[in-house]
RNA sequence: GGACGGGUGGGUGAGUGGCUAAAACCAGCAGACUGUAAAUCUGCCGCUCCUUGCGGGCUACGAAGGUUCGAAUCCUUCCCCGUCCA
């Protein structure tokens, strides 16, 4: 096989709310582009209006991909997003399509653009082992295999990150190795690609305003609705998509674990805090060209299709 | 008019003489994060100064006075709020 001409591609991060999905179809129309996905919960099928998928008269026609492709009992991971989006990327490029990524989930993007290192996947018996074990034992436990294990994982995850913990004591027994030391080798870049990053950063305070306003509309929309629906459908509890914003809090209102109006306060507060963490995780990726405003304002958008062009023609091949 | 209960930092709220710039929680801010990532976790959080130290100064628990070596904590008066009696 020869190394494939480099293309571009498009990466439109930004926070939840951010208007990453408008400016993303409207970009798509203009450079003749698809529009993928690159956020964990919109993958799954039925979860619609809380994960804030585009409609499809938002669409406008522009082929959306990595969307309702999951079943709500699947599992998501990175490498199981990053082999999704390489496989969508090879069809984009036969197609020759401009494939523009809407980045909400900042792992995912560098999961696909940098790789990962080659570690097991994750083992759901072993987990549940160490799990059980932590429960058992004195606070600090699994803290403490680590340490044993992989002193320089250990120094770098705190005692209280249980997720964490279990996931590198589960690649060091997998591997036999250290986990700071697999971490070192095997990490694979894309390749064949070259990715145009643009970054939408709004003030922070018309954000929040946004993301208000924005969980006030999907209720409206009856999002409530698709919460019952989901729940009378019957896939466990534990389902990955119940951790989702809103949809944990409506299921426990509609539960009668908390009031509707309580439910909606809490989710509007774990949305700005989540577009808080998106924030910070965005901020320190390479090479961003960033922008202040949200997708959906003219001049945001003549922006950021100028730079674009100037991006694709330096990268010497379509735009038009 | 009378009897109780209460007024604490952005919010809720603990604290009844020193260990208290004041628990805890929330909000806020900053950050970490290579297979759960809309997850998980960490730090900061009155103001200020510097030689950034378990450092110094100032202000703070409704208001004003007082007791005390020392008060959010005790006393007095006043102002507000709640409940009950008239």
């Amino acid at each position: 096989m020869k190394n494939p001409t480099e293309l571009p591609l498009v990466a439109l991060l930004g926070p939840t709310a951010s208007g990453k999905s408008s400016l993303a179809v409207w970009l798509a129309e203009r450079l003749g582009g698809e529009v993928i996905a690159c956020d964990s919960t919109q993958l799954y099928r039925g979860f619609d209006i809380g994960t804030a998928k585009p409609t499809n008269a938002e669409r406008r026609g522009v082929a959306h991909h990595l969307i309702d492709v999951l079943d709500a009992r699947e599992e998501t991971t990175a490498g199981g997003y990053r082999e999704r989006a390489i496989a969508v990327l090879g069809d984009l490029r036969e197609r020759q399509k401009l494939p523009i990524f809407t980045v909400g989930t900042g792992l995912y993007l560098r999961a696909l653009l940098e790789g990962l290192a080659e570690l097991p996947e994750r083992s759901e018996d072993l987990r549940a082992r160490l799990r059980a074990a932590a429960v058992e034992r004195a606070p600090g436990h699994l803290h403490r295999i680590l340490w044993k294990l992989d002193r320089a994982s250990a120094e770098k995850i705190a005692a209280a990150d249980e997720q964490k913990l279990v996931r590198a004591i589960e690649v060091c027994l997998l591997t036999k190795k250290p986990l700071s030391k697999v971490h070192q080798s095997g990490r694979k870049p894309l390749e064949g690609w070259r990715a145009l990053k643009i970054g939408l950063m709004p003030k922070r305070e018309v954000l929040y305003e946004r993301v208000e306003a924005r969980t006030r509309t999907m209720l409206e929309r009856g999002w409530l609705e698709e919460v019952r629906g989901l729940l009378g459908s019957g896939f466990e509890e534990d389902a990955k998509p119940w951790d989702f914003i809103g949809y944990r809090e409506l299921r426990a209102a509609l539960n009668g674990e908390m009031l509707l109006e309580e439910a909606e306060q809490a989710t509007r507060q774990a949305t700005r805090r989540y577009a808080k963490r998106q924030m910070t995780w965005f901020r320190r990726e390479k090479g961003v060209e960033w922008l202040e405003g949200f997708g959906d304002e003219e001049q945001i958008r003549v922006e950021a299709l100028a730079r674009l062009r100037e991006g694709l023609s330096k990268a010497g091949s379509r735009g038009r």
